[in-house]
DNA sequence: ATAAACCATAACATTGATGTGAGAGTCAAG
DNA sequence: CTTGACTCTCACATCAATGTTATGGTTTAT
C-alpha cells in the first residue's frame, strides 16, 4: 500500500511515517516509480511505534529493540527490559519533580488566599462566602 | 553594578541576564559607554525571577505580573493568583499523564519478567536466587 | 602603550517529533 | 491532453531558555 493509505489507516500524519523510515523504524519497500510500497503488516508495526512513543521513549531508544520486539514475543528481547527500566527511572524523576513544583504552587496559593483573607478582615471588609 | 558582577553574585550566565533584559524581566540603565549598569537591587530580582521560572512558569507569564510583584506584596497582584492556578492545572497534568506511563511501563517490565520465569520453568534452567 | 579582562551586539545551535511549503515527477479519469 | 490527486526530496519552522562563537569597543593594570 502507498503512504497516503497508510496514513489513513493509521491516523499517522504522512511526514511522520517518512521520518520513522529516516529512523529506521519501518523501512518500506520502493515500487519502480519510486513510490513507497508497505506491507499490509505496516499497520500494526505503526501502532506499535505509537505506543511506544505514547510512553516517552525516543525513536531511537525504539528504534533498539524494534527489530527484535516484531519478530519475537517482546520478553524475549533483551534489549528491552533495560530501556523499560532506564525511562521508568527517568519518569519517577520527572514526577516528583514535579510534586515538588505542585506543593510549591499550592503553598504559594494558600499563602495568597490567606495573605487577602488577612487583608479584607483588617479592613473590615464584608467577608462573602456560601 | 556591571553585568558580570550582577552574574557573579546570582550565579545566572550573563547570556541568561541579557535574555531576561530582552524579555523585559531585568531592564537597567546604561552607562555613557552602553555598558548594562544595575541597581543593586537586580541581585534580589534575579533570584525572584530564577523563583518563578524553577516553578515551570515562561518569561512571558513572569512578565505578566512581576512589575507588579516587586512593588508590591505578592498577595495584592490580581495577575499572580490565575498565573499560579493555570501553572498547578497544566502540572497536575503533566503528573497524571506521567502516572499513566509510569503504570504502563511498571506493567510492561512485570509481565517481561514473568514471561521470563515462566520460559525457565518450562526448559527446567536453574533458578538462581539469593 | 600594550595585554588582559570585561563589555557590546548579532546570530546560530541545542532538542525531537512534527508541520509546512516549494518544486517536480506520476498516475488515473475525463 | 489536461486536470486533480498522489507522490517524491529537500529544507526551514516550531518551542524556550541557554550555550557558544564571532567581531569589535572599553577599561584596567602593568
Amino acid at each position: 500500500m502507498k503512504i497516503g493509505e497508510l496514513s489513513k489507516r493509521t491516523g499517522v500524519s504522512i511526514r511522520s511515517l517518512r521520518y520513522y523510515e529516516e529512523q529506521n523504524l519501518l523501512v518500506p519497500s520502493r515500487h519502480d516509480n519510486g513510490y513507497r510500497n508497505y506491507s499490509p503488516l505496516a499497520v500494526e508495526q505503526v501502532r506499535t511505534i505509537q505506543f511506544y512513543l505514547s510512553l516517552g521513549l525516543s525513536t531511537e531508544q525504539i528504534a533498539g529493540f524494534l527489530h527484535c520486539v516484531i519478530k519475537n514475543k517482546e520478553a524475549f528481547c533483551q534489549e528491552v527490559l533495560p530501556v523499560y527500566r532506564q525511562k521508568l527511572e527517568e519518569i519517577n524523576g520527572q514526577i516528583r519533580l514535579l510534586q515538588h513544583i505542585q506543593s510549591n504552587l499550592e503553598e504559594r496559593i494558600q499563602s495568597i488566599m490567606h495573605e487577602q483573607q488577612a487583608h479584607k478582615e483588617r479592613d473590615g471588609s464584608y467577608v462573602v462566602t456560601g
